[in-house]
DNA sequence: CAAATGGTTTGACATCCATCAAACAATCCA
DNA sequence: TGGATTGTTTGATGGATGTCAAACCATTTG
C-alpha cells in the first residue's frame, strides 16, 4: 500500500445525523472556531499546533477540541500510522445545512 | 402616548460589536436555537411561554435565555409598560454576516 | 391603596467544559 | 531493541452554565 490517503476513518456521525445545535455549539468557542477557519481553507491537518494557530495550547487540549469537532460532524479524521489528518466534512455540511458554512467564512472579522 | 412602539430599548452590542463566536455560543443551545427560530418568523414577542414554545421553562430561565441572546447581538428588546418585546435583530445580523441567518433558517431540520 | 401582571434578579445547585499534566499507546527510526 | 514522534486518555481543577425557586420591581387594574 502506497497511497498516500491511507488510514481508517475515526467513527464520527452520518451525514445525515449532524444536528445543528451540536455544530453551533462545537463552533461557539474561539478555538474551535479557528480550527474550522483554518480546516475551511481545504486539505488536511494533522495536529501541529502552529499550523492550527493553537501553539498557545497542551496538546491533550487540541485533542479534545478536535474530538468534540469530529463528534459534532464538522471534521471527520483518517489515522495513518502515527498521524491524524483531519479535514471538513464541507461536502457533508453542505449537502445538511445549505449555505452555512460559505456564511460562517464569509463573517470572518 | 398612544404610538404601538414605544419603549426603552435595552443595552446591546452595536451591529459592528456583535461577535461571530458569541453570537454561535448563544446559538449552540437547543432553547436558544428554538428561541432565534421563533423570533426569526419576523415581528415582536413578550416573554409568554406558549408563544414561544418554551413551556417547560420556568420564566426566570426564559429570561435568562433572552438576556444571553441580547448580550450576544442576536435580539434587540424593548420594554414598554411592564411587557419586553423582543425581536431578531435581523438586518444588524445579515449586514455583520451576511448569508448566516437564511442558512440557519435553511437548515431547519 | 391593594392585588394582579409581566418580567428581572439573586441565590443555590448540579452539570458541563476548557485546560493542563502525567501516563499511556502506537508507530517510526536509528 | 530502544528512543523519538504523534497523538489519546484519564484525572484534577477552576470556571462557566442551565435550571428552579423565591424575592423583588414596575406597571396596570379593581
Amino acid at each position: 500500500m502506497t497511497a498516500t490517503t491511507e488510514g481508517e476513518l475515526l467513527p464520527q456521525p452520518a451525514a445525515a445525523e449532524i444536528e445543528l445545535v451540536k455544530v453551533l455549539h462545537a463552533l461557539g468557542d474561539p478555538v474551535r472556531l479557528q480550527l474550522f477557519q483554518v480546516y475551511a481553507a481545504g486539505g488536511e491537518y494533522d495536529c501541529s499546533s502552529e499550523r492550527l494557530g493553537v501553539m498557545h495550547l497542551h496538546k491533550s487540549t487540541v485533542s479534545h477540541h478536535m474530538k468534540v469537532m469530529r463528534e459534532a460532524g464538522i471534521t471527520s479524521t483518517r489515522a495513518a500510522g502515527r498521524v491524524r489528518y483531519v479535514q471538513l466534512r464541507r461536502a457533508d455540511l453542505d449537502a445538511r445545512f445549505p449555505g452555512l458554512v460559505a456564511a460562517l467564512l464569509a463573517a470572518r472579522e
